[in-house]
DNA sequence: TATTAGTTAGAGTGATCGCTCTAACTAATG
DNA sequence: CATTAGTTAGAGCGATCACTCTAACTAATA
């Protein structure tokens, strides 16, 4: 008997995956066809299956993937330390070429979302997690007098993790805008609504 | 001879437009088919034809006639005298079903924008025409002594109207959030950061 | 009323789609 | 080496796609 070898499996799904994702992003989700993913990976139709049950497996699974990809990267960020810098990183990073094509297959997917429930279970779970380990960290932040108590940090959360998608819209909108002082406006925009009322030092950028 | 009734023939346009966009919020970019809008609007593909040259003059029109009518009426909410409130008015709508829908048809538009220039330029157009009414609408505030002078308007304008892409992203990511509180938290962040640092009375709501 | 151009229909076109199927090939086991 | 199962290829299937074509129908002019 042969064995199956399942790492090797695994990397040739990821393989696929990754073709999947390159002409995702290029012709969008209406101009993506099998025989497109198989010529950019180099296989045959008949190969691509026995990997994946279906085209929209596939779609799901680069979806699933990027959004994972995502929200591990900001928690990791969260979690090293600094939530606000973090946000000031993600902003940063918006403008970069590879990160929009990210977030404009992101677009397509979460539109997707619309018209299927499981996948947007999934964008609202990950969504969720991402949003808590931020709110964490308000809420640590206002035990220390840093940040102004008044604020629902569940709720503050929410609208700063709002204006990430913003500031990723933005640059969907007009590439061409002037991102270093709009992230410089961002950062006075979070510290003012951030910091406490009693015109105390700032919290930390 | 007879002379054709412009008119008529216009109606019937939009009548497409409007079938093409029920199937466009319903199937979405990829399993939106001719056959679909035909039978939606009650005609014949050669009919169709007689009105639009292609499928994607269709999805253009589609997306150009969606983003002038949001333009539009949020020109008309800020110009009717009162910028924030009308942020706020827009921020209170976004969870209504139907404008969801109309959010979700914006995504799939706005990532087709990474693929057609023409469609990008008619974006970034657009979006520049509404952010520099909301540009004026600050200026103006800091003239009246309401609006911290020390923001540029334009930046900032670019800031709050990223936030309402960023609201409306919100609820396509989680449907079922507590909008009024979120609201609530977003007007205390616009105004602390439009108000003038020198304490004085924040701007009319 | 005769003419003529606008309006509408729907069968039909070639192309492409997602996907299946058969079968050759490869390599790990006995 | 023989066996067996995993791997790969690619022709081909029915369905569907965007779109065309012919022709019947309608109504405004002359």
């Amino acid at each position: 008997m042969r064995r199956l070898d399942p790492v090797k499996h695994e990397e040739k799904r990821q393989e696929i995956l990754a073709a999947a994702k390159t002409c995702f992003a290029r012709d969008g989700f209406k101009g993506l066809s099998i025989a497109d993913i198989c010529q950019e990976a180099g296989i045959s139709p008949g190969h691509l299956y026995h990997y994946f049950d279906s085209k929209d497996a596939i779609l799901d699974a680069v979806g699933a993937a990027a959004l994972e990809e995502g929200a591990r990267q900001f928690a990791q960020l969260v979690q090293s330390g600094n939530a606000l810098s973090a946000i000031a990183t993600v902003i940063e990073e918006a403008k970069q070429r590879n990160l929009r094509t990210d977030f404009i297959l992101f677009l397509q997917w979460a539109a997707e979302t619309h018209r299927n429930p499981k996948l947007a279970a999934k964008l609202r779970e990950m969504s969720k997690t991402t949003r808590s380990i931020l709110a964490n960290f308000l809420a640590k932040g206002q035990q220390n007098g840093l940040i102004d108590p008044t604020l629902d940090p569940e709720i503050a959360a929410t609208v700063l993790f709002g204006i990430l998608d913003g500031v990723r819209m933005m640059t969907v909108r007009d590439p061409k805008l002037d991102m270093p002082k709009i992230l410089d406006a961002i950062k006075i925009l979070v510290r003012r609504f951030l910091q406490p009322a009693t015109g105390a030092s700032a919290p930390r950028s």
